[in-house]
DNA sequence: GGCTGGTATATGGTATACCAGAGAGAATTC
DNA sequence: GAATTCTCTCTGGTATACCATATACCAGCC
């Protein structure tokens, strides 16, 4: 190593009140189980503030910022709430999620390199029946990755910032019995399809195959899980 | 437009401070050809803030949504900039608006009703060929209202408010030739095969002819429109 | 004369005080 | 005792003062 020069990089890079405030609350909504039983939906601007040991100004924009992505709703002089989505919000959710995934994969097609559609294999195949027989938690992560990493192939970037912020919302109900043990062996089979598809740079099937298996997911999510 | 009509606004004055500023900055952002030459990209909060008679919070809270929205770009210390999209992300915005309109286009077929699928027809039939010799602009909007009209029939509220989102930015390109006369004509000749396909209930057929308009549209603008 | 380092200022970020309206519960009336 | 009104408090909205730093400009050293 070079000692005789020194370290490029203090940076500190600090980053804004208002950002490390959104951070902390995005995670600390997305990781509560919003949608079980009696937890707390209500915050407190002064409350929260004085946790953070930040005044107010910088946590409000964090939570304007919040409420335009519809994670929490701020109401003048009532309070400030995390909103639970609905059914039917969630069914808009995966149809678009559908369409856009299902664009993507089409794009990839053209736009992928063979590595990046080789290394789709790992995450099917280190998830093979045994693991799927594991808690559904890891499951249902394990297949939002996937899925990502479709998306991720079509170097469209407003495709993943777009998905992105929907599956903060759909994992919150995956505890819900979204994905039991038939559909996981079923959504495997699937993703292989899909893969061969890429493979074969054969947009408009991969597109039509994601679609068609989202769709499913979305079907049933209608069908089973139970919201409210 | 018609000043002569009645304010839509029953009360007016219920609005915050903050919305009120946003819809103001919003409308004259997207109402100045951003693309057009050298046009001050840059704006003041103080400046601004006096100019709307209000105190720089509910105008910082303000420029912070249109911050997100990607209307702007908030700087610390530097300034706040009115953003020009690069040409790629008009691409990726023009291939996310041909997935979501697509779905959109196959979900209308079974969940809209016949009267509304039926009240396609004026917005095509109004912009006959004469019409089409008018001012390209007013096709240009003609042509998103039909666009999202269709979206509309879907009965999706979220596919609706994205591309909304969309619009706002595509729009602000509409006057770089986008849409010149043989390819409004074909345009014309498409929309009218969309309302056939939805007529005849055929999801899959709207769907994929809505899709192939669009990204049609895209290829255009990848070849013929220069941006920066 | 040109580079270096200090300094003024412009600008977004943050803290804080105050405002106004919604709601709950007390006070009042019948 | 029940319905109604009043008031008090709690909460988000707004105004304002101050803070920190990026930038430009200026002075001074080589």
């Amino acid at each position: 190593m070079s000692a005789n020069r020194l370290s490029v990089e203090p940076i500190g890079e600090s980053q804004s009140l208002k950002a490390r405030a959104y951070k902390a609350l995005k995670s600390a909504i997305t990781e509560m189980n919003i949608y079980d039983s009696k937890v707390e939906l209500r915050l407190d601007e002064r409350d929260l503030s004085a946790r953070f040991g930040i005044s107010r100004t910088p946590l409000r924009e964090a939570l304007a910022q919040l409420d335009q992505e519809g994670l929490v709703r701020v109401v003048a002089r009532r309070g400030i709430f995390i909103v639970r989505r609905t059914k039917s919000e969630i069914m808009e959710m995966i149809t678009v999620w559908a369409a856009l995934e299902s664009m993507a994969a089409s794009q990839a097609c053209t736009v992928a390199s063979d590595q990046e559609i080789a290394a789709l294999h790992e995450l099917v195949d280190d998830f093979g029946q045994d693991a799927v027989a594991r808690r559904m938690g890891e499951y249902s992560d394990a297949n939002i990755t996937f899925h990502q990493a479709i998306i991720g192939l079509s170097k469209n970037q407003l495709i993943s910032d777009i998905t992105d912020g929907l599956f903060v919302h759909v994992r919150a109900i995956r505890n819900r019995a979204i994905f039991e043990n038939d559909r996981a062996k079923r959504s495997i089979a699937d993703h292989k399809e899909i893969i061969e598809a890429l493979e074969a740079r054969d947009g408009e099937r991969a597109g039509k195959l994601v679609c068609d298996h989202t769709m499913r997911l979305r079907d049933h999510v209608e069908r089973y899980v139970d919201i409210e």
